[in-house]
DNA sequence: GTCTATATCCTGATAGAC
DNA sequence: GTCTATCAGGATATAGAC
C-alpha cells in the first residue's frame, strides 16, 4: 500500500528489473504471444537459460511485468471505494488511472490490450474481479447501457491511446489534462430518467 | 466499390468463408499470434494441410480475414472526403465506422487492436495510409493535441468496446446510438483559440 | 548468475496419394 | 478438397558445468 512515486517498471536496474523492462518493451511492440524468450534474452545480451534463472515460466514474466500496474489499480480502487459521493469515486478512479497511464504509457496498454495477458491473468490472478470493481466505480449502481458503453470506450481507449504514436510527442502534464477532459466529457451525460413519463 | 449490405465476414458458408469465420473467432479470442493453423483446422474439423489448400501462408489468412473491413473503411474515407463541410466529413466517418463495428463486432477489434495484424498490414498492405486518412478526417487540418487525444481514444476505444463482454447483450440499434453519442461528446469540445489574447 | 547442451513439443509449410 | 506423412526450425523448459 506504499504510495508509488516512481514509474511502475523502472527503465534501468539490475537483474530482474532490466529483464522486466526489456520484456515490457517487447510486449508493447510485438505482443506477448509474438515475443519469445529468445527475443528477451537477445535484448539483454544473454541466453535463454539466463532468463529462466530469474523466472521459471513465460507466464511468470508476464505476471511480473504487469503486476505493478495491477497493484496500483487495486490501491486506486480501494481509495475510490472509501469516498462517499459518487462524483468523488469517479474522480478518484479517473485521476488515478490516467496518472498511471501517463507515467508509464506502454504498461497499461499491455495490461488491458493484450489478449495473452488477459488469458494469463484469468488463470493466475484475480484481475477480472479488480476490473469489475473499477468498472462499477465508474458507472455506479444500476447503470444504463449508455453509461456502460461510454465507460468501456473510455477504459480501453485510454490504454491504447496512451501508447499510440500519435500522442508520443505530447508531454506528460498536457496529456494528463487532455485525457481527463476526454474522460469527463465521455462520462458526463444525461441519464434517461426512468421517473419521467 | 459495391455497397456492403451483409456482414463483412459471413458466419456460415462453404470452403474459404467458413475458414475465415472460424479464423476471425479465434483471432478475436486468442489474438493472431496466439492462434495456430492447427487451432483453425481443429475448429473446422479438418487438418492443417486442408487449410493450406485455401491459403498459402498464415499472413494470407490474416489479410483475407481483415480485408473486408479495410475495403469498407476505404469506401467510408472516400465518401467522407467528398463532403465539403468539416462537420459532414466527421459525421460520415463516425456513422460509417460505428456501423461497421456494430454490424461485425469482433472484426474491427482484431483489425486495430492486434499488433500482429498491424505488423502484417504494414508489410503487405497500405493500411497505415488509410488509417491516417481517417484520422485526418476526424481531427481536421492543424489539430490541437486535445483533439488528437480525443480521436485516438475514440478510434481505439470503439473497437475494443464493441467486442467487449459488457456490451455483448446490447442490441445493434441501441449500441449504434450510444456509440454515436459517445463519439460526438468526445469530439465536440472547445478548441483553444489561438486568436484570443 | 550466467553459460552450453539437450530434450520435447509444436509451429508454419510442403509433397504427393486419394 | 481433404488426407497422411514429413520437414526444418523455433518454442518452452531442464540439467549441469563454470
Amino acid at each position: 500500500m506504499a504510495t508509488q512515486l516512481e514509474p511502475a517498471v523502472p527503465r534501468e536496474g539490475t537483474g530482474r528489473k532490466k529483464l522486466l523492462a526489456a520484456a515490457l518493451d517487447l510486449f508493447a511492440e510485438r505482443g506477448v504471444s509474438g515475443t519469445s524468450l529468445q527475443m528477451i534474452a537477445d535484448a539483454l545480451g544473454v541466453t535463454k537459460a539466463a532468463v529462466y534463472y530469474h523466472y521459471k515460466t513465460k507466464d511468470d514474466i508476464v505476471l511480473a511485468v504487469v503486476n505493478p500496474a495491477i497493484e496500483e489499480l487495486a490501491v486506486i480502487a480501494s481509495e475510490a471505494e472509501r469516498k462517499r459521493s459518487r462524483a468523488a469515486q469517479v474522480e478518484t478512479v479517473l485521476v488515478g488511472i490516467i496518472d498511471l497511464i501517463v507515467r508509464n504509457r506502454s504498461l497499461y496498454a499491455v495490461l488491458q490490450g493484450d489478449l495473452a495477458v488477459a488469458h494469463v491473468l484469468s488463470e493466475h490472478g484475480a484481475f477480472p474481479e479488480l476490473s469489475n470493481r473499477i468498472m462499477a466505480l465508474l458507472v455506479g449502481p444500476d447503470p444504463d447501457p449508455g453509461t456502460i458503453v461510454a465507460a468501456s470506450i473510455l477504459l480501453s481507449g485510454l490504454g491504447e491511446a496512451g501508447f499510440g504514436p500519435r500522442v508520443a510527442d505530447i508531454g506528460d502534464e498536457e496529456l494528463r489534462g487532455h485525457m481527463l477532459g476526454c474522460a469527463r466529457r465521455l462520462l458526463r451525460h444525461r441519464r434517461p430518467s426512468a421517473a419521467t413519463p
